[in-house]
DNA sequence: ATCAATACCTACTGAAGAGTAAGTATTATT
DNA sequence: AATAATACTTACTCTTCAGTAGGTATTGAT
């Protein structure tokens, strides 16, 4: 839906808080009233922009889960598919909204959804220190160290820039895979 | 003072925009008359908080380019302090401070002293590749996911969990220096 | 004793913005 | 043609704060 387009741009841009629904309306040439006439309220707004970022995530999940290949290489995959959500407008509203904003009720809606794509992470991590094709590690801090450093595209990525998404998150995840030290 | 002390937990546990200069009175038994007589607006208690945490991490970038060894060495000794310091109250409000929640003149003031910092690692990665004891990489990009990677734990540590702040970055820190592929 | 600075207070003002009441215009249905 | 659902509108209300006006109490200096 237009509105839900046209919220995402603004939070993203402006914050949440920064941003009234009259903007969002105004940006769409029509009154608040007509937001209202969609959506319950402005929490739900931002709710709806939030799943549409992790539907997508999910999705990449299920590809990711279903593929072939080494640990490894379904991990790259999923990893890629990650930073790039996270740099189109809807995934970065998840990594930009933080969590505080979100009431009790949709707070625990977003983090089942969160919790999904974390586990998918763990697994092909753990998976792949089974197969081989991952040095052994703690499996839940390499998830979360992954995730951490694919979340940082959505603070700085500029869409003007010289690099496209998918360049950008393949320097990112070559990066994640050699690590820091020398062969 | 004791106001910041009171203030950036509130802003960390609630979110700045959610939490009100009644509510940081109230937490510490006095009006918000008080906060005004000792810092000018709500913005400026906020910029003070960033800035103590700042502080924290350009003595640490400081301590880092003046110290020996090899670029691998002394660039992990920084990553460790700079995980440490986003785990403490000050260092946190950094991370979960949105760039848009401040007025134009303060973000440009902590835009500067995060160009410092994130030159530093810069700095450190490209002597570390110069001298090598890192791999050749691109150090703009290894510094940028460095760092991102650094700031997760400001969103997931619990202070009250099984590991130390200290445990947590060295476990960080030892996986960005190994990479996920095996050796 | 007087003056002034410091550290607070109660009680306001003013603005922003979420959400609503109560309507109108347009299109589809029977 | 009459009805009803859809897609909007203007013009509010109500709450929540940021920030202020204008005080008092306490302490230290002269």
């Amino acid at each position: 839906m237009a509105v839900l387009t046209a919220a995402v741009r603004m939070f993203n841009a402006r914050g949440y808080h920064a941003t009234s629904l009259d903007d969002v309306a105004a940006s769409l040439g029509v009154s608040k009233p007509t937001i209202y006439h969609y959506l319950g309220n402005k929490e739900q707004v931002l709710v709806e922009c939030l799943t549409m970022g992790m539907d997508q995530l999910l999705d990449a999940a299920d590809k990711a889960r279903a593929g072939l290949g080494k640990g490894i290489d379904r991990l790259r995959a999923f990893l890629l598919s990650y930073a790039e959500v996270n740099m189109e407008e809807f995934g970065r509203c998840n990594i930009l909204t933080a969590n505080e904003t979100l009431s009790p009720d949709a707070r625990e809606t977003i983090r089942l959804l969160k919790r999904r794509i974390h586990a998918t992470l763990e697994d092909l991590v753990a998976e792949g220190v089974a197969d081989g094709s991952i040095a052994s590690c703690d499996a839940r801090f390499a998830a979360l160290t992954l995730a951490s450093a694919l979340n940082g595209p959505s603070r700085w990525h500029r869409p003007d820039g010289p690099q496209t998404p998918r360049e950008i998150a393949t320097i990112l995840v070559d990066f994640l895979t050699a690590g820091l030290a020398p062969r």
